[in-house]
DNA sequence: CATCGATGTTGAG
DNA sequence: TCAACCTCGATGG
């Protein structure tokens, strides 16, 4: 499920609470025992975050690979350092809060006003991150029990991470974690944004292939999911049909220096704002009302907020594609 | 409570 | 092109 944005905002937790301290690994589920007995006992000691995926290395030059797909999740507990921003617009973590969990009012308010990057001092906590970050009941014992079908628990002195449902969860070599990401497209939290957008433009501009499809291509940029395809196609007024090639070399870069801005504003709000430049309470509403989040994404005819014109749905390679096409014409 | 669909990728055909 | 992977919130009865 989650666009590059949350495999940010995922490595910045595995930043705070597991990088620099040892971990006791194991495979409750049973699907990854052989490479939880490699990670046991080892130093976790960088996390790397490239397109949608997490690169976790341990002493011993052993890399750990983790793509979540469609529906994985890492579930954090214990000494959690909680973002600000954890619960906005989550109901959920409101009624967790009355039922007595540890996140306390400051993050609450914090979230409430919608700050971004406070940092929060480590505290009892249980989260989920995915697409979005959940708050979770408070679970008492420790280490907590796990919950479902746990593929790898990365256990510290007071952190508890637990992966789930991922595509992928692979050990790796450093020549391997090498290639792998060397098949990556630019992403703009990684390289540099001049380098990058050579890259990107260079490849648009020699492909045939519709620019739908191609900003879905994690080969040819990194990072952005069917969500953020629709919106920044809207946000450029571009057709998704047209061909890479006859994109505008000025949209091109415009697509990229866009996904530039939404990218860390999606890491710091765990939300794909792409509405950031409306009026500070459209911004409101938006933040606090998934439905009035985006421009076109899931607004299958409903009038178009600039035109009115009804948004059109599509399948493309078996994804919904969302645009307006007036504006984008 | 059952069913559906999803912010993704891979590999078979 | 499509099923499979594997999870869970949203939806409907």
């Amino acid at each position: 499920m989650p666009e590059g944005h949350s495999v940010h905002r995922i490595a910045r937790q595995f930043e705070r609470n597991i990088v620099g301290r040892t971990v006791a690994a194991s495979s409750p589920q049973g699907r990854f025992v052989e490479g939880a007995e490699v990670l046991d006992g080892r130093e976790a000691l960088e996390v790397r975050a490239v397109a949608k995926q997490m690169f976790l290395r341990f002493d011993g030059d052993v890399w750990l690979r983790v793509h979540l797909g469609m529906y994985g999740a890492w579930d954090f507990s214990g000494d959690v350092s909680v973002d600000a921003t954890i619960a906005s617009s989550n109901g959920r973590m409101g009624q967790t809060n009355q039922r007595g969990t540890v996140v306390d009012d400051a993050i609450m308010d914090a979230a409430g006003e919608n700050s971004l990057s406070s940092i929060g001092a480590p505290r009892r906590a249980r989260v989920r991150m995915s697409e979005q970050t959940t708050g979770l009941e408070e679970q008492t014992e420790w280490p907590p029990p796990p919950v479902g079908a746990v593929r790898l628990r990365l256990l510290t002195e007071t952190t508890c991470a637990d992966l789930r449902g991922p595509t992928a969860c692979v050990l790796q070599t450093p020549d391997e974690v090498q290639a792998t990401i060397a098949k990556l497209g630019p992403d703009p939290l990684v390289d540099d944004l001049v380098e990058g957008a050579e890259r990107f433009t260079a490849t648009v501009k020699k492909k045939p292939t519709p620019i739908g499809l191609l900003l879905m291509d994690q080969a040819v940029v990194s990072g952005i999911g069917n969500v953020y395809r629709a919106e920044i196609l809207f946000r450029a007024r571009q057709n998704p049909h047209t061909p890479g090639r006859d994109v505008p070399e000025e949209v091109v870069r415009g697509i990229w220096r866009d996904w530039a801005r939404l990218l860390p504003v999606g890491v710091e709000t765990g939300q794909m704002m792409t509405m950031d430049d409306l009026d500070p309470a459209a911004y409101r509403r938006a933040m606090a009302r998934r439905a009035d989040r985006h421009w076109v994404y899931h607004r299958e005819g409903l009038p178009c907020r600039i035109c009115g014109t009804a948004i059109v749905m599509e399948e493309a390679a078996g994804r919904k594609l969302y645009w307006c096409p007036n504006c984008q014409a």
